[in-house]
RNA sequence: GGGGUCGUGGGGUAGCCUGGUCUAUCCUCCUGGCUUUGGGAGCCAGGGACCUGGGUUCGAAUCCCGGCGACCCCA
């Protein structure tokens, strides 16, 4: 796994250079502590396991650091393989957008010129085209599909780009959650030629986000958004949330249907086989970063986090056991480390100068998923210890045949972090029939599903609870509506990012 | 949008209320040395800080005002 850190010969060595994180005295228990305020808590695991550094000096904006920009990317070609497996094909759009492009559509920049920076000057001259950094790239892309698309037969259009998009956000900034500039923002946008072909492809990039949420071993929620939480410009939104530590609500991806909102006033038109032309129809959706921060806390302990091991920069650390006068571990623990990295491991041998103890503290802290400790006993009996992270149990495996012992632990750890993960969310979402449990339920610090039979009512639920309506499920066990009675469908409220 | 708490070495803090022995505390971290280290944080030495701009004062880490930034609560 080249390139990771400045250690020994081979960049194989764990990292020498400056170690940003601090020791800390660990407690017992799970995840955050007691006196941790999530906030807190997060942007220490952040700085801790060398993923991003909240400290760069301007508000709203963070640094990606070596490590957590390798986590990043390898979340990062998961989507990209999902994405081109289904056809969508790489672009990429300028940064800045024409104030007239960007204004053209009237519900979507009603949505968003509250946040949006502006480029007015080039050197000392002020410009004649206002230019906005690009909020999202709708405005960007839709003037060019205009020239690309004349036929029927340009159609489906597919493409995605990854990229970084600016909100001035008003709002308190977190890092990887509420940035104003989101560095790795993936959005996706199609083009069809008929209302059917575009829904279905609705559902497809719903199924598609959602095998992208397993393979980071992350629960999700699937609602239809209320009309006023929609996408500005879009003729409705798919969200998916999880529910994070403190108890609130995170968006981890939308989907957005566009009909033919944007296509008008961007003239997206093509010919029909007979002839005729029509405005094509539009979907976009996408996710960004807040992944990342998901899977970061959602599979922390104590200590920090455990990637999952399929994405782990790091996926195996070996620890030499050193005894007096004793080489041999130092050998076997060269070999075992070569053994694995010929079957395609990533894999660390630390052979720092520091007491065993303190290197398992330092790696877990980096989430490093799975540790082998090699001992002198391991080296006379040709076998290792293997410890998984998230359960610290040992267990002694056989050096032979240990890549196939490591693939399979792997499987079974995904699977069960997975699950784990799922169940924790779902103990913390309550069914609820009434606004009072509503209350009492998030109160408890989590979320619910309540039946309401519309948004009138829905609004009437925020406006009584103080929670947030954030949609309606797209599978879910109706109910009489909580505020009048009718019968309803379930919808989630809980308190939200 | 409204309210609150707070900015001290790279990280976490003591000191601030009651201005002066602050040449600023402790832990961690970093550097160097020692030690081949006994399955969950070795030992010794050294390095490194009062967010920023103004004001009050003989004197400001400490008091006042603005800015920037962090965190929390409510809508």
């Amino acid at each position: 796994m080249g390139g990771h850190g400045g250690g020994e010969e081979g960049g194989r060595g764990p990292p020498l250079g400056r170690v940003i994180n601090p020791r800390r005295e660990t407690a017992s228990g799970e995840g955050m502590r007691e006196e941790d305020t999530f906030g807190e808590w997060f942007n220490r695991l952040l700085l801790e396991a060398e993923i991003m550094d909240p400290r760069y000096p301007v508000k709203g904006l963070c640094v990606w650091l070596p490590y957590g920009m390798e986590l990043r990317n390898r979340v990062l070609s998961v989507i990209r393989g999902l994405l081109q497996e289904t056809g969508h094909r790489e672009v990429l759009f300028p940064l800045l957008i024409p104030e007239d492009a960007f204004r053209k559509e009237g519900e979507h920049i009603r949505g968003f010129e509250d946040q949006v920076y502006w480029v007015t000057r080039g050197g000392g001259e002020e410009l004649d085209v206002k230019l906005v950094l690009r909020p999202t790239s709708e405005t960007s892309m839709y003037p060019m599909f205009s020239l690309w698309i004349r036929s029927h037969t340009d159609l489906p259009l597919k493409v995605f780009q990854v990229v970084s998009v600016f909100r001035y956000e008003t709002k308190m900034t977190k890092p990887m959650i509420r940035m104003r500039e989101v560095t790795t923002f993936k959005e996706a946008h199609t083009v069809h030629s008929s209302r059917e072909e575009a829904e279905a492809q609705v559902r497809e990039a719903i199924s598609l986000y959602s095998r992208f949420f397993d393979r980071l071993c992350l629960p999700y929620l699937v609602s239809r958004r209320p009309r006023w939480d929609t996408f500005a410009g879009a003729e409705y939104s798919v969200a998916f949330d999880t529910l994070l530590p403190d108890g609130k609500m995170l968006q981890i991806g939308t989907v957005h249907y566009l009909g033919q909102n944007f296509s008008r006033v961007f003239d997206i038109r093509f010919q029909r086989p007979d002839g005729t032309h029509e405005y094509a129809y539009q979907t976009c959706y996408g996710i960004s970063e807040r992944v990342v921060a998901a899977t970061l806390v959602l599979h922390a302990d104590e200590v920090g986090p455990c990637l999952p091991p399929s994405l782990a920069p790091i996926q195996v650390v070996i620890v030499p056991i050193p005894f007096k006068e004793e080489r041999e571990p130092e050998a076997y623990s060269e070999e075992v480390r070569r053994r694995l990295e010929e079957r395609g491991f990533r894999v660390v041998l630390d052979r720092r100068n520091l007491r065993p103890g303190n290197k398992f503290y330092y790696w877990e802290r980096r989430g490093v998923p799975l540790r082998l400790e090699v001992g002198p006993r391991e080296s006379s009996s040709r076998t290792v210890t293997l410890v998984r992270r998230d359960r610290r149990e040992r267990r002694e495996v056989p050096l032979e045949g240990l890549p196939e012992v490591l693939s399979q632990t792997v499987r079974e750890m995904e699977e069960e972090m997975r699950e784990r993960a799922w169940r924790r969310m779902e103990e913390r979402i309550r069914r609820v029939s009434t606004l009072q449990e509503a209350g009492r339920a998030a109160g408890e610090g989590g979320a619910v599903r309540i039946p309401l039979c519309g948004e009138e009512c829905a609004r009437r639920a925020e406006e009584e609870t103080g929670l947030q309506v954030l949609g309606e499920e797209l599978e879910g066990e109706g109910g009489n509506c909580a505020v009048c009675g009718k019968p309803g469908r379930s919808f989630l409220m809980g308190k939200s990012y």
